[in-house]
DNA sequence: AAATATGTCAACCGCACAAAA
DNA sequence: CTTTTGTGCGGTTGACATATT
């Protein structure tokens, strides 16, 4: 009746894999290849269970792993997939071959999680800082919801596009970050958002619509500390599947905030209160940030700002 | 220099689902 | 169909390294 045993429980080793072991296990995978797992101890005379085999192989012995050093180029990558996809590592990992699930994870936690905290904090800050100009100034000017569907109507006439049947307001699906990505990695010059305007560069397999706006930052200001933004230099880019459409001003009459399954337009409190389903700000926000703030400049981490 | 706090990351744990007997 | 294990995944732990007091 079922399965036999994978392995013998008893004087199951664990903790750190030693060079010994290592070299055991590299050994037999290079003559057996990787799987069936539940022989390897067997097999080997490790006294390491099947699953511990399995995790070695993948996160440190694998072939093509890349360790430590996350590129900005990554770390953008791994920011966006985090905010589409969540913590599906499996699958952000699955963007970044030489990576591991568990390296990715490890990462997200120990440093980009911390950025992010420190990135809303400054962000909170500096908003209700200006909370009295900024108050002032949203009584005359808040978005309704039909302003964002004629927004979202004026796209889809633009582009020529068709909503789905099932009217997915948001594009998750692999299939989509995949062509996304592909897309993007193909592309190796710098894009302008003025190139980006064309509408008709928008894919026509992309039938999920989504719609979101993004802000940035032009360029630095002077004088300008790590925790505030001015936000009244912002620009609100309009976007469609990760294409840039359009572009707009974005005074503080006008906060937004990317949700993941809707776009909301209005006064700051709604967005705060919004906020409580999603905690990040808009994603091009942070890149921008992070960018800066690690004083390095590489033009090719700016692509992924504009194309998603 | 020693003690303590904090950061990092490899490895483990437990769960869900698939597959085999 | 049922039982049991294999596999894959995300969350968590804990040992070690480094920074701070």
């Amino acid at each position: 009746m079922g399965r036999p045993p994978c392995c013998d429980k008893v004087e199951i080793k664990k903790g750190p894999w030693t060079p010994e072991e290592d070299i055991i296990l590299v050994t037999y995978i290079q003559e057996h290849g990787p799987g069936n797992w539940r022989a390897v101890p067997t097999n080997t005379g490790l006294l390491r269970c099947s699953k511990s085999c399995r995790l070695r192989w993948t996160n440190y012995l694998r072939p093509g792993i890349k360790r430590g050093n996350f590129t900005q180029h990554e770390e953008g990558m791994i920011i966006h997939l985090q905010a589409l996809l969540g913590n599906k590592w499996a699958a952000i990992a699955s963007y970044l071959p030489q990576r591991t699930d568990n390296d990715i994870k490890n990462y997200w936690n120990t440093h980009l999680k911390k950025k992010l905290k420190k990135f809303q904090s400054g962000f909170d800050h500096k908003m209700s800082s200006e909370s009295t100009a900024y108050d002032q100034s949203m009584s005359s000017k808040t978005y309704t919801e039909n302003d964002t569907k004629s927004t979202i109507d004026n796209i889809k006439n633009h582009s020529g596009l068709m909503q789905s049947e099932n009217s997915s307001v948001y594009a998750s699906s692999a299939e989509n970050i995949s062509k996304l990505l592909g897309g993007w990695m193909r592309s190796s010059s710098t894009s302008t958002l003025k190139e980006n305007r064309d509408f008709g560069k928008i894919p026509s397999e992309f039938n999920d619509f989504s719609a979101s706006f993004q802000c940035y930052r032009p360029q630095k200001m002077e004088n300008e500390g790590t925790n505030g933004i001015q936000i009244d230099e912002l620009e609100c880019i309009l976007s469609f599947d990760g294409h840039n459409l359009d572009r707009m001003a974005c005074d503080k009459s006008s906060s937004v905030l990317i949700d993941h399954e809707k776009v909301h337009f209005g006064h700051e409190n709604k967005s705060k209160n919004d906020s409580n389903n999603n905690n990040n700000p808009p994603l091009s926000f942070l890149e921008k940030w992070f960018l800066d703030e690690s004083a390095v400049q590489v033009e090719g981490a700016m692509e992924l700002s504009q194309i998603f």
